[in-house]
This record gives structure tokens, C-alpha cells and sequence, in this order.
DNA sequence: AGGATCGTTCACAACGTACTGAACGATCTG
DNA sequence: CAGATCGTTCAGTACGTTGTGAACGATCCT
């Protein structure tokens, strides 16, 4: 509809793509972004965007899975979606979580190799520090964090 | 060659693969990990993995650009490649540093609301705000909290 | 019950990317 | 100089993923 509503959509089309998500995922949620009301139904959106239903249906349920978006209870069949508040900080957690598979891996080359192998093992050892220090700290203080974050910003007592 | 240490490279490649990042960067990252000496020329590492010198050269070339590895300077013209110390830290930053596009493409959308748009703000004001803190405060303080973590594991004083 | 609306699911097409093999330029060795 | 080695580049192929259209089941409205 709106030309500039599609460039804002598609900006995080475009954002979503460089994180490794589908690029309907960005457009969906920039639209849920910009929307009035907040609920939109799947086949509204599907027409705002211009994509079939069938990609809404898919990506949507992806995104629900996730935790960025939920559906609202409702009389009808319609099923009413709306952004989860705070939903995106779980996207960044999980996107940090990811490191427990380097972590894993690491510990698996070490149990491989010999203890006089120490250059072999630093090597391994800092990789290993790494995925363990984003995962763990990073991730550990990450929601307080934000919470003092967003607290700090609003004007709320 | 052997059995395990395959295991080992193709794990890496898996979990690179779940960053975004091509598998055959992380097989070579994993490879470099366990190699003995540390330094491995191009065609070694083609052989040792079972990839094409073409793919080796374009891929190492990208981590280069990355700085995970870094070329030694040799007589020959035998280009060899090693692992940067600490260079793992700086994929991890430029994974978050992604979110300064988030950033623009709120600050766009804010641009086009009118004020009185007062829900559709609070959405987007909520996204740039995570997008900000991940990339400003995380990145700000990843260089130091890490060196902090790191002098803490091992054991010099 | 008949008709319409809404979402889901399937097979298929379109696209981008990762990888290969061959040709090439450049450099060392005998 | 001839031959071999090493890395780069290019065109082409193979693969996985994204998005579509059509058929379907389910629900609501007269």
C-alpha cells in the first residue's frame, strides 16, 4: 500500500536475511511492526505483504515457535497474530545459544588429542573459552542487562 | 587421515554452518586447531581435507578478510596460513555488530510515524532499543569482559 | 444443507550459493 | 631453458532453501 511502509518493510526484510532468517520473517515482522491495529489475521497479511498465504502460514509458525510473535485467543477461526513484547530478546538469546555446539566440539578435540600436544590443545582451549564465555556470561546476564537497559530509557518511575 | 580427527573438522564445519558461515570455513578453522605444525600451505590443507585448492583459496581468502587466519611471511611462494590468536573473538563481534542495521531501519520507521502513533512507536522504539543495547553494550564491553575471562582460566599470574 | 471463508499442506519451480575441474600466470628447481 | 609446483580465476554443476499454486479440511453464515 503505503510506498514508504514497503521500504520499511523490506529494510528488515533485508535485516533479518543477514541474521540467516528467511526474508518473509523480517517483512512479517517489520509489518507487525508499523500495523493498526497491533493483531493482524494471516490472510491480511499475506495481502499486505503480496506473498501467498502459504508462505504467511509456514514462516509464521516459525516465528510463534520462536517466541517473536503469538496468537491471540479469538471467537473465530481467524487466527489473530500480534509481535510477542520482548519477544526479539529471545531471537538474540537463541542466536548466542549457538555456541554450545562449538563448545561441544571443542571438548570432543581435546579428548582426542594427546596432553604433550599443547600447542594443539591452546589452540582448542581459546576457541573452546570463547564459545563458553559468549553462551555463558553473555548470555547469563543478558536479560538483567536489558532490563536496566530499557528501564534507564523510558521515562517510567 | 584419521578417523577422529575427520570427526573433529566435520563437527566444526557443522557448527559453522549454523552461524551463516560456509562449512568448509569452519573444516578448515577445525583443521588448523589440530595440525601440527601450526602452519599449513594451501595445498596441504586441500589434501588434508578432501576439497578443491579452488575452494580452499577463495574460502581462506574470506577468512583472511575476517581475520581468523593470517598469511606468514615465507621465502617461498608457498602462502601459509595459521590461525590468529584471539582472532575467533572477532567474528564473534562482527555477528553482533549486525544490529546496527536493525538500528537504522527502526530509526527509518520512526521517521515515517506521525506522533501520535503512539503503539506503533513503542513497537518499534522497543526493537531499536534491543538492537542497540546488543550491539553498543555487548560490543563495548566484549574486548575487555573476554581479557578478563581469559587471564582468569589460565594460570599466569 | 449449501456456499463461502480461512488456514494448512503438498509437489513443484525459481533462486542463490558452495564446490569442482580446467586453464592460466607465476615461481622455483635441475 | 625445460619441467614441475603452487596458487588464482573462471565457467559450469549440484545442492539446499524459499516461495508459489492447488487441493484439502475445517469452520462459520444464511
Amino acid at each position: 500500500m503505503d510506498e514508504d511502509e514497503n521500504a520499511f518493510v523490506d529494510r528488515l526484510g533485508l535485516f533479518f536475511e543477514t541474521l540467516g532468517a528467511p526474508r518473509t520473517m523480517g517483512r512479517l515482522y517489520g509489518r507487525l511492526m508499523i500495523c493498526e491495529p497491533a493483531h493482524q489475521s494471516l490472510t491480511e497479511l499475506s495481502i499486505a505483504l503480496g506473498v501467498s498465504k502459504a508462505s504467511v502460514s509456514t514462516v509464521i509458525r516459525m516465528m510463534q515457535e520462536g517466541g517473536m510473535v503469538e496468537r491471540l485467543p479469538t471467537a473465530t477461526r481467524r487466527h489473530h497474530y500480534r509481535i510477542t513484547p520482548g519477544g526479539f530478546a529471545r531471537v538474540v538469546e537463541v542466536q548466542l545459544s549457538r555456541m554450545r555446539a562449538g563448545i561441544d566440539a571443542a571438548e570432543y578435540g581435546l579428548s582426542l588429542l594427546r596432553p604433550d600436544q599443547t600447542e594443539q590443545r591452546d589452540r582448542i582451549e581459546e576457541f573452546r573459552d570463547l564459545c563458553e564465555f559468549s553462551d555463558k556470561h553473555v548470555h547469563e546476564q543478558f536479560a538483567q542487562r536489558w532490563a536496566e537497559y530499557r528501564s534507564g530509557k523510558d521515562g517510567r518511575p
